[in-house]
DNA sequence: CGTCAATAGTTTAATAACTAAACAAACAGA
DNA sequence: TCTGTTTGTTTAGTTATTAAACTATTGACG
């Protein structure tokens, strides 16, 4: 456990500390020897470096490897008791509030349906009584929260924190980083849901380390978030990814942007109940900002209701067209379909892929993967993503 | 000029030497005092690079700088005598093949109009005797070829160096980098057209040091290259940007791709050819491959004729709408117009930026800038800039 | 049981790359 | 002539990192 060479553990971010903290965690526990070789340093190298992390309680050891030739070294991970984050999400008639330790185990978790006719204010107030309940449970817990990660619909100008303008509520110009740092004293960091979806998905649920993806975030809005090369596009002031109002449709519905046949009206929450209407479906609980009529609409679906498969796969088909086009300026290598209608998904794949195919440029080679997110965590996974770098770059990772 | 401390020059890539030579290679001379501040770095530390950039001969000192307070320093700049550079340009009906220094200096260039009925093996041919005059010539100077850029329009598959497929003359899967590289003996880099158009306006014409622009190239083709966080997006394949076929109008003209309607239909060569037609203007020299009608157009555009001022502003409305929604997806800072109908965009401004505004999302921002690229050259700067890097950071740059 | 190969972690000495601080030189302007 | 400014060099460090040797521990194989 001692280091033989003894290093200035003064600032972290001067070793190769942020980069071992990031691999432990996204992949979980590792030995020193597997960090080195992943990483491209000696064993040596990290062995110092955990030596610092160790004693400055970022890390910690934990029980023999089982069932492996050579030596049984100690595993290091995040220390989960080294304290807790919080992550925030606000969307179009749906929030949730998530607390949990370092290692994203949820420590504690509200969600809430949002009313019709909230307004913006007590919206935001519902909000801060919910981070106050999370700040209080984890005083409880003994575990100091270290940072909070906001996902918001709508523009975020990620560099000020601010919510330029979030659509339904009308929200416009709201400070949150600025307003949240002070009221509750934790760096906070915000994002737009779709781009923390993005993360969420290119960090933890990303077999084959694709470096190109786009995430879909399906809901009352559109929203996409890119990845290219491994890095979030996020734009000049970070409204990257809104895909929801190009012009799709000549003739469409007019939209509640105000232009004619964006390519929400035909793909979004309200057009697949505005469709299912015009089909003679009506669900229970359909009213938009709801979240149950999700549920109801795919149970339905799994029976195999004719109307209810008949106008997703209109959906699909939609949908799929719009992401040729996206496909064309981004050749990503996954796309991966996510958000609120997110498990109705499962239920268009194909007719999606047709859509794509359709729309392709010929002679351009589709070779992606369309996936359906089965988590609807991801915005939230990737905040705490975010927040947790955030630390770790920070000047505040002292040893 | 004796250095203070000895470094191992073995491999300058563990310096900061490649990073002096990028600041360089993009800003001109400079003196020592100065590239520290610009990069962060110690006087001391960039008097220990540029002692060994300069033995081994990447570097050269220049003359005094006049007409300043303090001690005449020596500015830095890249020898230009250490080498010179290739870029060929083939582009649907025209072919350019530049030779330059090391300082990007032009030394000898060859442009061709490609013929109308041409076959792709014959461009391919013209092209390979085109870059054998300009090797020859390289050698009459004395200045050894050290790598040689392509900028391809089509499909380009960046990291094999292959081109996956070219419009027009149906050229499929060409591998450009290990044919010439085998052929010329040099390295070579393959770059898609407006990839390396997107470069050459981030590196060479950035007033503001804009992070996040978006490069058009108009011609017969329809491309786009994106800049974003300073980085250039490829996508998985190196596809990102094909931007020209994705569907515009749902009643629009059968596109040469098989589809109906795409972008390029509307604002491309054949477009503005075709719609100068209905309008009962004929242009000389206007068989699409030839070049010339470009010149042509932007003579009776200048005089104010009618037909043509109409036509082009009906275009530029159309790129406005279809920018609008690249806008969306990327919220870039900057947008340039090029490629070879470069030069009649300037009379499109006004339109471009009224399509834009009509179909901008409301509420967000348009705080963008249109800019008309006065260079044909950007995509061949672009290449160079490419070719430079790839051999400053590669194994070969030894001291 | 002993040997071998594989894996883990530590120690030692060395080193490349960089920095801080002081120094010396050359000039412009008062 | 003096002062302030800019420039490049020198000196004496500091730091993160590496190479190589070393110790330990296990499974597999005969």
């Amino acid at each position: 456990m001692k280091s033989g060479r003894i290093y200035d553990r003064e600032d972290l971010r001067k070793l190769n500390a942020t980069t071992v903290l990031h691999l432990l965690h996204q992949k979980g526990p590792m030995s020193r020897a597997r960090i080195a070789a992943a990483l491209g340093l000696t064993r040596a190298t990290v062995s110092n470096i955990a030596a610092a992390l160790l004693t400055s309680g970022f890390l910690r050891e934990t029980d023999y490897q089982e069932g492996r030739m050579g030596r049984p070294g100690l595993l290091l991970e995040i220390h989960p008791e080294s304290g807790s984050l919080l992550a925030v999400e606000i969307d179009i008639g749906r929030m949730s509030v998530v607390l949990t330790n370092m290692k994203r185990i949820f420590l504690w978790r509200r969600d809430l349906a949002l009313e019709d006719g909230m307004d913006a204010g007590s919206t935001l107030l519902l909000a801060e009584e919910l981070i106050d309940e999370a700040l209080a449970f984890s005083q409880t817990t003994g575990l100091p929260c270290h940072g909070m990660g906001v996902a918001l619909a709508g523009l975020v100008n990620h560099a000020e924190g601010e919510l330029a303008y979030g659509p339904i509520l009308g929200w416009e110009r709201i400070p949150f980083k600025t307003r949240w740092e002070e009221r509750f004293d934790i760096p906070v960091l915000v994002e737009n849901e779709a781009h923390a979806g993005a993360r969420g998905a290119f960090l933890f649920d990303n077999e084959g380390s694709v470096q190109h993806l786009l995430y879909l975030s399906l809901g009352v809005g559109l929203g996409a978030g890119i990845i290219s090369d491994g890095a979030l596009l996020r734009g000049h002031l970070g409204f990257a990814g809104q895909v929801g109002h190009s012009p799709f449709l000549d003739n469409g519905v007019r939209c509640g942007c105000g232009q004619i046949g964006c390519w929400v009206t035909e793909v979004g929450a309200e057009a697949f109940l505005r469709k299912l209407s015009t089909a003679g479906v009506e669900l229970r609980n359909q009213k938009a900002p709801k979240v149950d009529w999700v549920s109801e609409a795919e149970r339905l679906a799994a029976e195999g209701n004719p109307e209810v498969l008949h106008v997703l796969e209109e959906i699909g088909r939609q949908l799929g067209r719009g992401l040729a086009r996206l496909t064309q300026t981004f050749n990503p290598a996954r796309i991966i379909l996510g958000g609120h209608m997110g498990p109705l998904m499962a239920h268009v794949r194909t007719a999606v892929l047709a859509g794509l195919e359709e729309n392709a440029l010929p002679r351009m080679p589709v070779s992606l993967e369309l996936k359906i997110s089965t988590s609807k965590d991801e915005p939230v996974r990737g905040c705490l993503a975010g927040v947790f770098t955030m630390l770790i770059t920070n000047p505040r990772l002292k040893g």
